[in-house]
RNA sequence: GGGCCCGUAGCUUAGCCUGGUUGGAGCACCCGACUGAUAAUCGGGAGGCCACCGGUUCAAAUCCGGUCGGGCCCA
């Protein structure tokens, strides 16, 4: 604390400039270190620890990092208040193929084969360069929305150390036979040499016609065909099974006569075929008459074998379920025919199935896309997307189709060559996830996630159907997977650390320069397998880059090589917070990591977030132009309204729709608002040389008013509430309600009411009061607000206690701070949350009343309700009321009046009703009121009974009234004295005039202490304004000269009209 | 196609878990009052098929099922 600055800033009285305030703090902040001292001050505490989910550094930062930042650093900042050491280590991701992507479209390397041409190299060269791309941009904007992150040592993906744990964890994972190769199908482009993430497939999305075939597979012992249907030709030569469903209804139909006209395309059928397919689908399928010889459920067929389409294309190997017929539960008859054709390499399902029933799997096709030597002789080294027609062709010569049309359907095409994408099974490297399913779904329900849902729901959903994770990646730039091959033998390493792979390596292979490709590559090892003398060759991939972040909680401190007291002390770490989109992302890597290599969790709280759309709820683009840029906000609004707007605007994890205007209301209502009420005390609290830590002029809190008690209490009650919100992860309600106490509480009552108290220019006793409470509700609204808002929460406290709100304690306290919050006084709360009803309530019944605000009422009463004895003199002058007192008996001011019952009355006398009435309402209520009761009344020969007539409650004459109700305390009514007398009048007319010279002084923008001249002119029929008045009216306009006539005007003046009597004054400075 | 979330006044939202008086606020709008009170304040008004359809129930914004629209993730 000592060296922050304890000299108080000079109050600041001018108007609120978010941009010069929130720079001038921010200076204060590097000035004197507030963000490391904030730390170290609590060095020695209990840490709360933090990871910072890393952002890629090559694209620009955009509002919706201003969100997820927002809400990392208000938790960190509130931890650090609660006592917390809360170190925040900075990251950033560095690998991946969105990288690649840039810096190929930079260098205009549109394959695989020209990024070698270019060479690997210089290629992850310019990777490396490229991610830096926008640091600056990130550490502007991380600096002006004030999120408190040490960007100076930063864990970075790329570095040798941080790949150097990542290597040992996948050893880790290796040496617990968790990791395995298999394949993987992706959409791939065989001009580029690439497979793609969705994102970019979803680029290249075009609607083509294309041609499908309905094939006929020949049964063995049986002279039937299966019909199947595929779009896609060129996967036939790799077919090796068909499915079926089992609960399907399948046909056997035969054909009876030939097709009656046109037949469309190739293929067909003779009399007498039989065919097997789907019941459901025969119409859309079949073009010939058939007669149905059976009808059976697709359990029925599986196992039998048909005749490969292609002969020889595919080895059969061991498998005993080749060219059979499988079971399979996702097939439907919603198209084809009810029976799938399954080539293993060429469909995600399809290499499912072929994995679980035991297919061959052997490729038809080369990574070039070509046709594999000895698939068919007219095929190979073909295109496949060349050959459709030809294999339609060949299916036909060996009467193995039965149709084909046109299909039209939107397919993934490369979004750089146009070429459509294969789906191809690749090879690659899978961490055995299956295997902990249980383990991590465990896990899982430990994490305490915000809000539950995403645990529960969309995270529990993905564990439910957890699948093996593909980790390897055919790039260049990336982590490498640290796995040699032996080229004799097989025998496979995983290397775990640097120290390992330099005591391996072969005599004559060089130390690489870094852990990337080309580098590694270079690196071979002798053979690790005892009874082999092979050279073992780096497996040419790298690593899924959400691989990389996974490692992050234990590989930013480089361990276990480094910095085991740092992991230790903070793993699982307490806090981590993204968008929602990380479920499958950051928020699953890290689970799985840690749970295959800790057997553990990787963080006990998430808070995931939602995201941010335009104002109309739709999805910022900038293909749309709806993109919100955060400096604009930063620039006009500044950093506190934008953080405030979005902190209260939605929950945290609900989409948030960002509307510009929103952010306009928030600076406008809160910070405006705030700001005057600091404003407000500071100036007195200069001219009067107020010193809150003053022992002999301090004013306890039990000696003040009850209007200083009330609001000490309420922001105590709000702070309690406010501190519930934070721990529920309801911050948007903590900041609202905070916001209302700020406004109504705060600035629209009590500041209201005690602008009077410190005006007087005399000390007093109820003045410093007034003067130290405001100080202790600023304090503890600042230090609330500052984990939202950290530069006027800052600058209010710093000019109130000379120091930085972010050193300061939490004001709830915690198992490590001490709390420290005024008394709270509920009877005292309910009591002024009466007063405030009354007054409203009272100006209702002026309105109501036709009586002005300025005419004063020479009585009130407040009937029922509680005792508010200390509050009468404030609700009195709210009223504008000469004497409030308390009364007991409404009937006082009310008499009972008795109104007939039209509807009963009319059915009762007809025609004789309009008599009836009138007599009704010539006889006073209370004398017929007691004489229905007796029962005695009869008019017109009608006897009038209770029946007949409703009672309601009027205010005598010369009374108004009004009632409201209290859950507790029941009916409440306030009654107002109508009368008027000279004495009033006098008072009112020194109130009209006193306002309209007011407005005049303000207009000619005098200063509150320079005095005036003053002449007034009333009529000569105006009442007479009593000499008590006019001292009234000359002390509140400072009118050290002044004269007041009845008689019309001498000089130039200006005059207003009251009760249609018009009163001309004049006024000059002094 | 599947999973998860969202849909309440022109806009932003509370209420939904735990069904029960007439669905509350704020902004904007209209009328009035008040003001040495700040982009202020106070009173009043207008504005709602609580997305839609069906079910459970004496009773549904609230619980259940479905539809539509928006978002995210996965295919």
């Amino acid at each position: 604390m000592e060296g922050s600055g304890s000299q108080k800033q000079t109050p600041n009285t001018g108007t609120y400039d978010p941009v010069t305030l929130e720079t001038e703090v921010a200076e204060r902040w590097s000035k004197e270190k507030i963000f490391e001292n904030s730390i170290e001050q609590r060095r020695n505490s209990d840490p709360f620890t933090f990871l910072e989910g890393p952002p890629t550094a090559n694209g620009k930062p955009g509002i919706h990092h201003v969100l997820s930042r927002l809400y990392k650093d208000m938790v960190c900042r509130w931890k650090t208040m609660e006592g917390h050491l809360v170190e925040r280590k900075g990251g950033w991701d560095t690998h991946g193929l969105p990288v690649e992507i840039e810096v190929q479209k930079q260098l205009n390397l549109m394959s695989n084969e020209e990024i070698e041409a270019y060479g690997m190299e210089a290629f992850n060269q310019k990777c490396k360069e490229s991610v830096w791309t926008y640091e600056e941009a990130w550490r502007e904007m991380s600096e002006r929305m004030a999120f408190w992150v040490d960007m100076d040592n930063p864990y970075v993906t790329l570095h040798d150390e941080y790949i150097e744990s990542a290597w040992w964890s996948l050893k880790q994972m290796h040496d617990k036979g968790l990791l395995f190769r298999g394949h993987k199908v992706l959409p791939y482009c065989p001009q580029t040499g690439t497979s793609y993430s969705s994102h970019e497939v979803s680029l290249g999305y075009k609607e083509v016609a294309e041609p499908a075939v309905y094939v006929k597979f020949k049964l063995v012992d049986d002279n039937a065909s299966i019909l199947a249907w595929t779009t896609t030709p060129w996967t036939l030569p790799g077919n090796v099974g068909l499915a079926v469903g089992p609960e399907v209804t399948y046909c056997r139909v035969r054909i009876t006569e030939p097709p009656s006209g046109n037949w469309e395309g190739r293929g067909g059928s003779e009399v007498g075929d039989e065919l097997i397919l789907a019941k459901d689908l025969m119409s859309d399928v079949l073009r010939h008459q058939v007669e149905v010889i059976e009808e059976f459920s697709g359990s029925k067929i599986v196992g039998k074998a048909y005749q490969p389409l292609f002969p020889g294309a595919i080895d059969r190997g061991d498998s005993d379920t080749a060219w059979t017929v499988v079971s399979a539960d996702f097939v439907t008859t919603t198209d084809g025919t009810g029976v799938v054709h399954t080539a293993v390499m060429y469909g995600e399902e399809d290499y499912a199935l072929g994995m679980e029933v035991g297919f061959p799997a052997q490729h038809t096709v080369g990574m070039n896309g070509k046709f594999i030597e000895g698939t068919h002789e007219s095929l190979d080294g073909r295109y496949v997307k060349d050959c459709d027609s030809d294999i339609i062709d060949l299916l036909e010569t060996n009467n193995l189709l039965y149709r084909e049309h046109i299909y039209t359907h939107d397919y993934p095409h490369c979004w750089r060559t146009d070429h459509p994408l294969l789906y191809y099974a690749m090879d690659s490297w899978f961490v055995r996830m299956t295997a902990v399913k249980d383990k991590i779904i465990k896990f899982n329900s430990e994490v305490e996630w915000a809000p539950e849902w995403t645990g529960t729901g969309r995270v529990g959903e993905w564990l439910r159907n957890i699948k093996d994770w593909a980790i390897s990646r055919e790039r260049y730039w990336g982590t490498p997977i640290p796995v040699w091959i032996c080229q004799d033998c097989g025998h496979e390493h995983c290397i775990g650390s640097i120290e390992e792979m330099e005591s391996l390596k072969t005599s004559d292979s060089p130390s690489p320069k870094e852990l990337h490709r080309p580098y590694v590559d270079d690196v071979k090892l002798d053979c690790t397998s005892d009874k082999c003398n092979g050279i073992m060759i780096r497996e040419p991939y790298v690593m899924d880059c959400w691989f990389d972040s996974g490692c992050a909680s234990f590989a930013q401190w480089h361990y276990p090589f480094e910095n085991e007291d740092k992991f230790k002390g903070s793993f699982p770490v307490d806090y981590i917070c993204e968008a929602v989109d990380q479920t499958r992302g950051w928020f699953y890597s890290l689970l799985a990591v840690s749970t295959t290599v800790f057997d553990s969790i990787c963080y006990h709280r998430c808070l995931s977030l939602g995201h941010i759309l335009d104002s109309e709820g739709k999805k910022m683009s900038k293909s749309k132009g709806n993109v919100v840029n955060p400096w604009d906000h930063f620039n006009k609004e500044g950093t506190d309204a934008i953080r405030w707007y979005m902190t209260t605007q939605s929950a945290p994890w609900n989409p948030m729709n960002f509307d510009p205007k929103g952010v306009r209301e928030t600076y406008a209502k809160m910070f405006l608002t705030l700001w005057n009420v600091h404003r407000f005390h500071a100036d007195y609290a200069v001219l009067d040389n107020f010193d809150p830590d003053d022992k002999s002029t301090f004013v306890p809190v039990e000696k003040r008013s009850p209007l200083d008690r009330w609001i000490l209490s309420r922001i105590s009650t709000v702070a309690q509430d406010y501190h519930n919100q934070f721990v529920s992860w309801e911050f948007h309600k903590a900041g609202r309600d905070l916001e209302n106490f700020v406004i109504n509480d705060l600035s629209n009552w009590y500041v209201r009411r005690s602008r009077r108290r410190l005006w007087d220019e005399a000390d007093s006793n109820d003045k410093r009061a007034c003067q130290h409470t405001l100080h202790e509700v600023l304090c503890t609204v600042s230090k609330l607000m500052a984990p939202i808002s950290p530069f006027m929460s800052d600058r209010i406290h710093h000019d109130l206690t000379g120091e930085s709100v972010h050193m300061a304690d939490w004001p709830l306290g915690s198992s490590l701070v001490e709390k420290s919050l005024p008394p709270q006084d509920l009877d005292l709360e309910q009591k002024m949350s009466l007063v405030r009803t009354l007054t409203e309530t009272g100006r209702r019944i002026r309105v109501d009343s036709n009586r002005r605000q300025r005419l004063p009422c020479q009585s009130g009463w407040i009937v029922g309700g509680m005792d508010l004895t200390d509050f009468h003199s404030i609700i009195a002058e709210e009223l504008n009321v000469e004497n409030l007192e308390t009364e007991k008996n409404l009937d006082r001011f009310q008499r009972i009046e008795v109104v007939p019952n039209h509807k009963v009355l009319g059915k009762k006398c007809r025609a004789d009703l309009p008599k009836v009435l009138s007599e009704l309402a010539n006889i006073d209520s209370e004398i017929l009121l007691a004489d229905i009761e007796k029962g005695n009344v009869n008019l017109e020969g009608y006897d009038i009974t209770m029946e007949d007539v409703s009672l309601r409650r009027v205010e005598k004459e010369g009374f108004a009234a009004a009632t409201f109700a209290d859950e507790e305390l029941g009916d409440i009514s306030l009654v107002l004295d109508m009368t008027i007398n000279e004495n009033l009048l006098s008072k009112g007319l020194a109130r009209e005039i006193t306002r309209r010279v007011q407005s005049k002084r303000k207009d000619l923008d005098l200063d509150l202490e320079d005095t005036i001249t003053l002449n007034v002119w009333l009529s000569e029929n105006s009442p007479k304004l009593n000499s008590s008045d006019w001292e009234y009216v000359k002390s509140e306009t400072r009118a050290s000269s002044s004269d007041l006539q009845y008689a019309s005007p001498s000089e130039e003046s200006e005059s207003f009209e009251v009760d249609e009597l018009k009163i001309y004054f004049n006024l000059k400075k002094n």
